[in-house]
DNA sequence: ATATTAGATATGTGATCACACTTTAATTTC
DNA sequence: GAAATTAAAGTGTGATCACATATCTAATAT
């Protein structure tokens, strides 16, 4: 009888705990900075700077920036050296892959399930919000509300771990993609685009095509990844010619 | 020619940084001691406590928790608790689906790369193991094989990130899968499965065939899953017989 | 004017203490 | 003797200090 004496799982419905320590509160404010682009990659990051700067000790900082490093959106550059994760052409080709691996999958599962107007809705809204950000040139609209239509719908696959991967993906991807918007002309390409393969994306999940819908985030991801790589391709030959770097 | 000052990658050789410091080796040994099943489902863990076992004081421990928080493998399930993260069967279930994505895409990779018999080899024997393993009971080493086997072959998908990844993903369903080693005879049924799989995957490798090799990790993975549902069912169908919990 | 060096500042890391709180054990009370 | 109460450990969390060392600044020497 007492074959299986492992420790029984004693709490069958997840928690929500919803403890708020001030590492907690530290953390997340970090990785919205991280998803909205207020941290460039390679960026040195400070743990009494940052402290300061969020009016707090050291000691919350550093837990939440360790949280970050196992995320591998913070990295130790050297002995006692912390940075955000640079931009490397190869790393984020691997991590665009990986994207169209899960982000395809969560957008096959939103799709099949069954017939989900609110969603469709609720899609629709947050790619209008993109389509009138970009008329007024708002970008951090624009950036918000590609954001929440992407978690709308990898919500959509009812997977909450999916999306905490995908999150933290995201949080990897998110000051690169972010830092690129200072080249303003390629950014508006870019998402006016993006905006048409998003009613794509749309009418797969109201058609509830699962090969459709996985295969036009799988174009959304790589296009805006094109375009990211042009970005920072330019970008290198013009810090090239300013700084003589290794 | 500033238009794009953002921070320059300054360092375009991705670093090794060995940088061994006490929290990195405290958070290696969690690590490995959690993918050895040396911790169970469930079960509480105290930064004090881990301190003394590892001879050393709270804050690295604290650190390395930090990160194993962020990665899934610990939870805090009070105010005031951690515990390693507790088996929950529709939860197992939806990282089981993505690790058939993660990994079946790994292997995918690896076995549409350029003939590579030294992979195949060494795939062998790392089955091998496991099956001279079964024939002694020595289970330790067929878990240790197990893993060998699989790592190698995502590891020969050429992405260190997508090989990162699902190390995270088994970090938290190894405790699960190893606790189930205490049913020595469904143990050992599935890992004899296991091994006829591996050479079917194996074959898959060797022949070039994609979808032949994401096909054959996907049936491992459901196959050793449906197992470890089958353990817990059980366990907590005799646990129920014990202790009247909620 | 350039290169070298010495000092000062800032860095992450580890240890320790104080605190609020929970859990457990012992004690007291009825 | 059993139940209620109280005291004692034990918990994660936050703050602070000490330390070795890396990085930057400024003065010195060449």
């Amino acid at each position: 009888m007492n074959t299986f004496d492992l420790t029984k799982n004693s709490k069958p419905m997840l928690a929500p705990v919803d403890v708020s320590t001030v590492q907690e509160r530290v953390y997340q404010s970090l990785r919205l900075g991280l998803l909205r682009g207020e941290f460039l990659p390679g960026e040195q990051v400070s743990i009494r700077a940052l402290a300061n700067m969020l009016g707090t000790s050291a000691m919350p900082v550093r837990e939440a920036i360790a949280r970050l490093i196992a995320e591998r959106a913070i990295e130790q550059s050297g002995p006692r050296t912390l940075r955000v994760a640079p931009y490397h052409a190869s790393e984020h080709e691997a991590y665009i892959r990986i994207r169209m691996q899960l982000e395809g999958y969560a957008a096959e599962r939103a799709a099949s399930g069954p017939k989900n107007p609110k969603l469709v809705d609720a899609l629709r809204r947050h790619n209008d919000q993109i389509k009138e950000a970009l008329q007024v040139d708002d970008y951090d609209s624009a950036l918000t509300g590609n954001q929440a239509f992407h978690f709308e719908l990898y919500r959509a696959s009812g997977y909450s771990q999916l999306l905490d991967l995908i999150s933290t993906l995201w949080l990897r991807t998110g000051p690169i993609v972010a830092s690129a918007r200072k080249d303003t002309s390629l950014f508006e390409r870019v998402f006016t685009h993006g905006v048409k393969i998003h009613s794509n994306v749309i009418d797969a999940v109201a058609q509830r095509d699962r090969a459709a819908a996985r295969w036009s985030v799988n174009l959304d991801i790589r296009s805006s990844h094109l375009a990211i790589r042009r970005f920072y391709k330019l970008a290198d030959g013009n810090a090239a010619d300013v700084s003589g770097a290794d």
